[in-house]
DNA sequence: GAATAAAACCGATTGACAGTCGGTTATTTC
DNA sequence: GAAATAACCGACTGTCAATCGGTTTTATTC
């Protein structure tokens, strides 16, 4: 199913964090851990789920008369749709722009995070040239 | 002026987009590069700049009666806001997850994608140890 | 298998906000 | 000051998240 990262709204970013945070879950337990603090109702915290689950981004099966939901994709997942998506509509597809602006981003965050990342590119590229090597 | 990235429309960014390539302009040759052939009016094209106005992305002087508007930030600026604040919706302020979001994104883009990154870090990190050796 | 409980679903409303444009006001220019 | 030009105002539409009351469906239980 198509997977659509548009427009998330604050309740359905909380819900997302929810289920990566304890896994398969029902409405009511969410409803518990995340609805009550707000003053919403249950029904409210259903209709989230239905629509993340219509926006593909949720699965869900039953269990006797109830859905478990579990989430289709990764928080980091979601994270390269909307990025992707950020660039697509941004830099008009080309990444470069998007490329720079993230690595202004990362020295202003802190040392840590620059080395962080110079350690993820410092694996892709050995995962390149190993690609070649074979 | 505080600056409001959020929710940017396809219009508004096809507007942004003009300025950033042709610099100060004013209403009608915009709408004559992007609003003709949308098939839009002036005065569509005329509301989209107020709002980005208003919005603090763009900044306007008088030109005898018209005003000539130009851009307050750079496309890498607004793609970093912008970045900034995906980060903070999606990965709950922790940059981390963005971090590898984005590499995998680079990477698939392509090896020249990944070169660029790294060219970058290295930038940065140099211009860090030369900070401290001062 | 009818009564009860639980949960999903439906429908409606509200609030934001982009896009759209007609009509009015203000400004310039001759 | 008449004509032209452009900004502004207000209204309407469409979309979408959030919200919740009420109804239907589904499961359990006696």
């Amino acid at each position: 199913m198509k997977i659509d990262v548009s427009n998330l709204g604050d309740l359905e970013m909380a819900v997302l964090d929810y289920v990566w945070a304890n896994g398969e879950t029902d409405v009511k337990s969410a409803h518990a851990g995340l609805g009550v603090s707000r003053g919403i109702t249950l029904n409210t915290v259903q209709s989230t789920f239905k629509r993340l689950n219509e926006k593909g981004l949720l699965t869900r099966r039953k269990d006797s008369h109830a859905y478990l939901y579990s989430s289709r994709i990764t928080q980091i997942q979601l994270t390269e749709l909307t990025v992707r998506e950020l660039v697509n509509q941004v830099a008009g597809g080309g990444i470069s722009v998007a490329l720079e602006a993230f690595v202004n981003l990362a020295d202003e965050a802190g040392s840590d995070s620059l080395e962080t990342l110079e350690r993820l590119v410092a694996e892709r590229r050995r995962a390149q040239v190993d690609g070649k090597e074979d």
